[in-house]
DNA sequence: CGATCAGTTGACAATACTCAAATACTGTGG
DNA sequence: CCACAGTATTTGAGTATTGTCAACTGATCG
């Protein structure tokens, strides 16, 4: 039982290691980490937090995928964020604001690793190798919320829509030969727009010539006619 | 001289202290960071980068007042953020991409401190206070982009412009007076839209009871119907 | 196997952009 | 200090992208 347990830990401690945010950190300090952290578990669809709760901590999400979001009175969606393994959220709640901006919910059933606020703060503070790490997360963050800003304000959702084509083609290395890895109806929303549009506007890119669709599966056809869509944001 | 330089330099000391940044670090390390930072004159209209400049540094506003912005290939600009005295601009570049995200220029005469990157990351890393205060300043600076996403997604037009003015009401302290900080144009461009757009809402409100226009100079008669447009997003 | 949900398509409405023109400002040089 | 040039702002008319509502199909899940 015991040897269970640190089985246990010591993978979590090698898990942390690889992570991002802690690669690289001295095997203390991880052991320190392993231990005011705690790991839990949600079921597809769970609310993990809602805006405006109390931020007393943040998460790594370990296995499955989160999504993070806001929502008008009305019911529409945007999401900001999907997160899978390795990645951490909810850092802002913990450095600014106390309290989350966004909401965050469980795409699929997911462990989630949570480390709480005070505890975590002490060892930042106590090393600056972490510190960097954390700075940089977060820079990059600001820096994928200035092209989301960029595309919604100066692009058109045909630009929007070949712009994340591009990303996914990019991200996944099969060629010109990608996956959307999301309903549509999320992708809709993550694009700043709705399922109806978004349907259209796939179709659209078909009947020009750009892509072949075959439901979640998509061949680019011309590369070129997409970069040209993404970059001028218009037809 | 030598006393006007140094006179320079501890009023730059004490000028750097009393910075969200930097407030209530030790004497020795303001000293540090103000042997390491270089004062520069910007004229009005004056461009302090590009984006994909390469990011060498940071830097704070002393006076004056700076614009961050992006722009499309067919002219429409978006502004980002709009910096003043004490406020510091261009961290990104310095902790993760090594390259400027956006454009920064000059509002009006400006002079600004400039942070070689270098030098910094060394007294960050040595300086936890700094750290933490980096960390909640990009914190906060996330927030509002969360903010500014969900208004461009998720408002029209008119809520965004209530909730602008309903911000700035609350930001300057007198009452249901305020002043629009900002040309009607460089304001368009900051709620994402365009100046004709901006005029049609800015006497909308006004027929509707909502708001007296005179210039730059707003009063608002109906707080509670801007409440509700900045909520809903919509009429 | 029924029910709920995701996706598609059509007809329509509306918000916001484009283009154009008139008017008011601002700053600069003479 | 005024005249002029270049901007900024406003208003009008027309267009276009995208959202709304509704109906229908097909998939998924108890």
């Amino acid at each position: 039982m015991v040897n269970m347990i640190e089985n246990r830990d010591k993978s979590l401690v090698k898990w942390l290691g690889d992570t991002s945010l802690f690669v690289g950190m001295e095997e203390q300090y991880l052991q320190e980490l392993s231990g005011i952290a705690m790991v839990v578990s949600y079921k597809r669809r769970a609310t993990i937090f809602s805006e405006g709760d109390p931020g007393n901590g943040f998460y790594l999400v370990k296995e499955g995928k989160v999504k993070i979001y806001m929502i008008s009175p009305d019911g529409k969606e945007q999401i900001l964020h999907i997160f899978g393994p390795g990645d951490p959220f909810g850092e802002v709640a913990v450095f600014a604001s106390q309290s989350f901006p966004a909401h965050a919910v469980a795409l699929e059933n997911s462990r989630l690793v949570f480390l709480p606020r005070d505890d975590f703060v002490k060892l930042v503070a106590a090393n600056p190798a972490l510190a960097l790490n954390l700075l940089a997360t977060l820079s990059q963050r600001l820096c994928q919320f200035t092209k989301m800003i960029d595309a919604l304000s100066l692009k058109e959702v045909p630009g929007r829509l070949a712009a994340h084509l591009l990303y996914l083609s990019k991200k996944q290395v099969t060629g010109d030969h990608l996956q959307l890895e999301l309903s549509k109806t999320q992708l809709a929303s993550l694009l700043g727009t709705i399922p109806e549009t978004l349907s259209r506007m796939l179709s659209k890119l078909q009947r020009e010539g750009l892509i072949v669709i075959e439901g979640a599966s998509i061949t680019i056809v011309d590369r070129e006619g997409l970069v040209d869509l993404a970059e001028i944001g218009k037809f």
